[in-house]
DNA sequence: ATCCTCCCCTAC
DNA sequence: TAAGGTAGGGGAGGAT
């Protein structure tokens, strides 16, 4: 990332360019049409637009450009405002619940708002929205159908219908919620609302405008709903004194929430996920489809070899580009908050509005011993001068008061760094220094998308990349610019606009910004940077003169000017702590580094150090790019929240972090011989009650390894290591502030057979599978390899594909959006193979985004294509077609021909593969499969009818399946069936760390699944190639609803949610039902869906409700009389 | 010399 | 309040 925590040394290096131009890509040319304006009008209430006429292209100067930025001037106002006020919202933070509303875009879609919607309304109004519950934080749930069964662990007395929202916001002050709840029945004592007459501090505005605005209310509650209010709000304090806070290891879900929320967790096992991705790119077959785009648009600009003066010889010694985007994760940030843009703003945790209760003494000890630390010499009062020279993370040590929110600002956009503000700052620090300054709370799914989109674009060019972090890489232009006769430069500017536009369709789904992106062009600078010289220092540093949002290209002949004025800090490698060293010696430029010897440097930074400063500094270095990383540890570790009363505490830490790290070796298939302990420890004098809330204060790092004979991946021998280590550095528990567990001296977990300990009634795994397949579900995709179907989705005909998708229609493009953190890498592994086969179509789809389009009213739709066409954006003539009015029943049809062609091609050979395996019939014979092999004790817990359900089925099936070894490593990547294995240890696609909770219990069940599976896909080829309209429909073959009713039942118990990829499949099902009129079938397979399942999975369920609701409206202009909770009460 | 362990530093 | 992780490189100093 770009992000740069460490505190540089401002001393600002001007220079003198004579070599590569930085230039900025233009942007689209202002959209025409008076119809578009009037639905910006519509749904901005931008009433002044309209008054003028639009033919006019030229915004960039007179009357027009004059009233843009009077309309800008309204529209920071109004944030302005919105900020002053705090929002009715002020301190409610929603959780949206299973609310997927099928786009219903009626013209008054603030009334009828889907999940994005929400949470736009929200944050406007000064909420919070979380994309998961969080017991402690999540004030209320917005609902519309929530299951109430499993939901113990939620406060079902803050499950609030939608509308509450939406009404408390044209009424314009919050409304009582408990109106608005979802159980009427559950609990009938009514709260007094006078929560807001408690908050300490007598602003709080939800207190406010509740007082005022709701006496009636306040008057006929009682204080039952108040006091679980309260305790989530504002006697959180009181939790802190006790040290019980839910944000330290007091809390049993402390360790996957806290991987849920840190950002720093993200940015390194995203990184690691795309060195991963990049490695086996390698392996694939080269499918470049972006270089053919890339021809075209050099033809069409006549920047191709004839039509340019650039040769493409010129170049091909080597070429590294850099490619990082702007502040990222601001950048996704304002995806959803339009309003802000080009405004300063960060990405915290906390709000602007945080104050913190602190013991001041104790605060003011600390921040003093850190001052003492990194301002040696005790130069305390000259801190001025030596502020920004020693401290890390530019803390600005001067400007921290006892008042001031310590939480860490992640990533500050251009207008806030202007300010002064920094990466890494605490944002009570940063509002000294600009009180306006806007907050923006994280989106990790949003990273991710945006990530992977990234890397999709780049992909689609060439394989020569080297992955830094989500939103960094290196790339080596050799090969492209060779075969494409391209320059540098113009390579840039061509992926830069991708991007550009990549960027500009997810904004596009918000018609704020569509207007802001089309109207004012200059403020969606929101791209990629790209420096592009003959190393990668060089690329780095030309990225760094690149931005925001440029491209600079550095040529060789240029690199020994360029480098004498580089800061020194800017080489890679140079930190706070050799950037300190450095200024001792008086170096600030690499050309002061230049004129020291060799030798010296040698001498005073060790010899590998030494020399590499000495070549940086002159530009040289010869790193190849590494495009098949190596990973050489795993290490699982967390420094916040660490708070032990006694052994107990920490013995049960260790022991959930030796899971976590065993997880994650088995991530990555991967066993260690040598465990590391790290251990903060409070620093002798240290406060005990440390500054920032939870943190862990002035420390001492310890660390002990050992080695062990044999490697290891499991848990309970990290356990016992890490134990023994931990009590071998005999430190009281209570001063225990951090710890980690790091194994390393690594080897292929392969190598080293495997038995899953679980006693399988299927006798289809050999070790060799199971470490084979946990490699391929761990990785995105791997379309060389033997195995090529991933899940029954991967088998299907592109027609069945496309029908899916389509039927599916915006509902699932929605629901997708909220997969939670446990699905999301499930679903990367999905989507990264998709892109495989699609790779620049796929990015051009992307580019003017499904999402959007769908959502766009038809008229608007078609005007939006054609402009971004006339601009000369690559939209795929097929897509752009599907887009227009399909005839037949379905409005939301989309075209995916093109892709499905793709799809079709590739997966040919897999088909015939599975059909040639199912011929063979090898190790594994379902014929063998008997009844009796079932797990008596999985067969005991279920219920009678299921278990007779099963019997019988078992039988039916004898004979029908078979299947071989290969085809079982097939199945068993299916996303949703992966997460069992090996001891319930999520594998597939399941990132480690990110997996949000994965405590399941190891059960047999999955082998069921597995073999229900095999035969599923089998039985899927098999159907999907006969023709699907005259025959009956089919859930994976079965028609019978009594099988039907296993299958599903064998699926939920498989793992703890479900999957995209299965639901979608399960709601095509449904919805071929409806085609078939069969509604009674498709009444029982409802009803006994939500009579299954936990939390988790009614929410997938609902997703497939509303979609089968959809395409009921569709078909009989009513919905499918359907009573979810009536479906739960009489199954339980 | 070379390896090992225990750090520190750096990057995102 | 607030989510200060993770992987890699390499130096110092001791063991072999």
């Amino acid at each position: 990332m770009e992000e740069e925590e460490e505190g540089k040394k401002g001393t600002e290096v001007k220079q003198d360019l004579k070599c590569g131009p930085k230039y900025d890509i233009p942007l689209p040319q202002p959209m025409r049409g008076e119809k578009t304006l009037k639905y910006l009008y519509k749904y901005m209430h931008f009433h002044e637009i309209f008054q003028y006429s639009f033919t006019t292209h030229n915004l960039e100067g007179g009357y027009m450009a004059a009233k843009i930025s009077k309309l800008q001037g309204q529209f920071k106002d109004e944030a302005g405002n919105s900020q002053e006020r705090k929002g009715i919202f002020s301190g409610i933070a929603i959780y949206v619940n299973g609310y997927t509303k099928f786009v219903n875009f009626s013209i008054d879609f603030i009334s009828d708002p889907t999940g994005e919607e929400l949470k736009r309304l929200m944050v406007a109004h000064g909420g919070t929205y979380h994309h998961y519950y969080s017991r402690t934080q999540t004030t209320h749930i917005i609902a519309s159908n929530l299951p109430n069964v499993k939901v113990q662990n939620m406060n079902t007395d803050f499950i609030v219908n939608p509308n509450w929202i939406t009404e408390s916001i044209s009424a314009g002050k919050l409304l009582d919620y408990k109106n608005y709840l979802l159980y009427t029945h559950q609990n009938r004592s009514q709260p007094k609302l006078t929560f807001g007459k408690v908050s300490s501090s007598g602003e709080k505005i939800c207190g406010e405008s509740l007082e005022s605005n709701e006496p009636s209310v306040t008057s006929e509650s009682n204080n039952t709903i108040d006091e679980k209010y309260l305790s989530k709000n504002t006697s959180t304090s009181n939790d802190k004194c006790s040290g019980k806070s839910s944000l330290s290891t007091a809390n049993p879900n402390f360790l996957s929430e806290f991987y849920n929320n840190s950002r720093l967790h993200h940015i390194s096992t995203s990184g690691a996920m795309f060195k991963q991705y990049v490695k086996e790119l390698q392996i694939r077959d080269e499918n470049f489809i972006g270089r053919e785009y890339l021809k075209s648009w050099l033809e069409e600009r006549g920047l191709n070899r004839t039509g340019n003066s650039f040769s493409g010889s010129e170049h091909v010694d080597r070429t590294i580009m850099h490619i990082d985007m702007d502040c990222f994760f601001v950048s996704v940030g304002l995806i959803n908050h339009p309003e802000l843009v080009g405004q300063p703003v960060a990405v915290t945790h906390a709000t602007r509005n945080s104050q913190p209760k602190r013991n001041e003494k104790e605060f003011e000890k600390e921040v003093n011993q850190w001052k003492k630390k990194y301002l040696p010499n005790d130069e305390v009062m000259e801190e001025k001068t030596k502020e920004n020279l020693e401290a890390p993370k530019s803390k600005s040590f001067s400007l921290i008061d006892d008042k001031c929110s310590m939480a860490e600002i992640a990533s500050c956009s251009y207008e806030a760094r202007k300010r002064g503000i920094k990466n890494g700052m605490f944002l009570g620090v940063a509002l000294k220094l600009c009180p306006e300054l806007k907050t923006v709370s994280y989106d990790f799914e949003g990273y991710t998308k945006v990530s992977r989109d990234l890397y999709d674009i780049v992909a689609s060019y060439t394989k020569n990349i080297e992955a830094v972090s989500c939103d960094e890489m290196y790339v080596d232009l050799v090969e492209i610019l060779k075969e494409c006769q391209c320059s540098p430069m113009d390579f840039a500017t061509c992926i830069r606009e991708q991007i550009h536009v990549m960027f500009g369709s997810l904004f596009l789904f918000y018609f704020i910004l569509l207007f802001i992106l089309i109207f004012v062009k200059e403020k969606t600078k929101c791209a990629c940077s790209v420096g592009i010289g003959p190393n990668m220092v060089t690329a780095r540093l030309a990225t760094k003169k690149a931005k925001p949002n440029g491209q600079f290209f550095l040529a060789a002949g240029d690199v020994e000017d360029f480098m004498l004025l580089q800061n020194v800090t800017d080489l890679p490698g140079v930190g706070s702590s050799m950037r300190a060293r450095l200024e001792e010696k008086g170096v600030i430029t690499c050309g002061d580094l230049q004129n020291i010897q060799l030798s010296s440097l040698e001498s005073t930074f060790g010899n590998k150090t030494g020399k590499s400063l000495y070549e940086l500094c002159r530009g040289i270095d010869n790193r190849p790019i590494n495009k098949e990383h190596q990973r050489k540890s795993v290490s699982a570790e967390v420094n916040y929240g660490i708070r032990f009363e006694g052994w107990s505490d920490a013995e049960k830490f260790v022991s959930d972090l030796s899971e976590e790290a065993s997880k994650r070796l088995v991530n990555v298939a991967m066993k260690g011989r040598n465990i590391t302990l790290k251990l903060k420890v409070r620093a002798k004098d240290a406060p005990v009650e440390t500054a920032k809330f939870m943190g862990h204060g002035v420390c001492d790092n310890i660390a002990k390894s050992s080695t062990l004979s044999t490697t290891t991946d499991d848990r309970h021998v990290i356990f016992r290591e890490c134990l023994s280590l931990l009590k071998q550095m005999s430190v009281n528990p209570k001063d225990m502030r951090g710890l980690g567990i790091q194994v390393s001296k690594l080897e292929d977990s392969k190598s080293s057979s495997t038995v899953p300990s679980i006693k399988n009634f299927l006798k289809l795994k050999t070790s060799e599978e199971e470490s084979g397949n946990s490699r391929l579900s761990d990785s995105f995709a791997n379309n060389t390899s033997k195995s090529v179907c991933h899940s029954l989705h991967d088998i299907m005909l592109p027609e069945e594909k496309e029908e899916l998708r389509a039927n599916s229609g915006k509902s699932k493009l929605i629901a997708k959006e909220k997969n939670c953190m446990n699905n999301q890498f499930q679903t990367e592994l999905e989507n990264r193979k998709k892109s495989v086969e699609n790779s620049a179509t796929d990015v051009a789809q992307k580019t003017v985004d499904m999402e959007v389009l769908l959502a766009l009213p038809q008229d608007l739709r078609e005007q939006v294509l054609e402009e971004y066409k006339s601009q000369g954006y690559y939209i795929p003539n097929k897509s752009v077609d599907s887009l227009s009015p399909q005839p037949g029943p379905s409005n939301v049809h989309i075209n995916y021909e093109n892709i499905a062609t793709d799809i079709y091609q590739s997966r040919k050979t897999s088909e015939v593969e599975v059909v040639d395996l199912e011929a063979e019939d090898n190790d594994v014979n379902f014929e063998n499969l008997s009844y009796s092999q079932i797990d008596e004790s999985f067969l005991n817990a279920l219920p009678l009818d299921v278990r007779y359900e099963l019997q019988t089925d078992f039988q039916k099936k004898k004979g029908k399946i078979k299947c071989n070894s290969t085809a079982t490593n097939q199945i068993s990547s299916l996303p949703s069936f992966t997460k069992k294995k090996r001891g319930g240890r999520p594998k597939g696609g399941g990132n480690n760390g990110l997996t949000g909770k994965n405590d399941s219990k190891n059960t047999d069940v999955s082998k069921v699944l597995a073999t229900e599976n095999i035969e599923n896909n089998t039985c899927c080829t098999v159907v999907s190639s006969s023709s699907r309209s005259s025959e009956e429909p089919n859930l994976c073959g079965e028609t019978k609803i009594d099988s039907i009713k296993t299958l599903i039942y064998q699926w939920i118990e498989s793992c703890d949610n479900p999957a995209d990829i299965d639901l979608n499949i399960l709601s095509s099902f449904c919805i071929s039902l409806i085609e078939a009129k069969d509604l009674e079938k498709l009444d029982l397979v409802l009803k006994f869906l939500f009579s299954k399942g936990s939390f988790d999975w009614r929410k997938g369920f609902e997703t497939i409700l509303n979609e089968v609701q959809a395409e009921m409206i569709k078909k009989y202009e009513a919905p499918l009389k359907f009573d979810v909770e009536e479906s739960i009460v009489t199954t339980y």
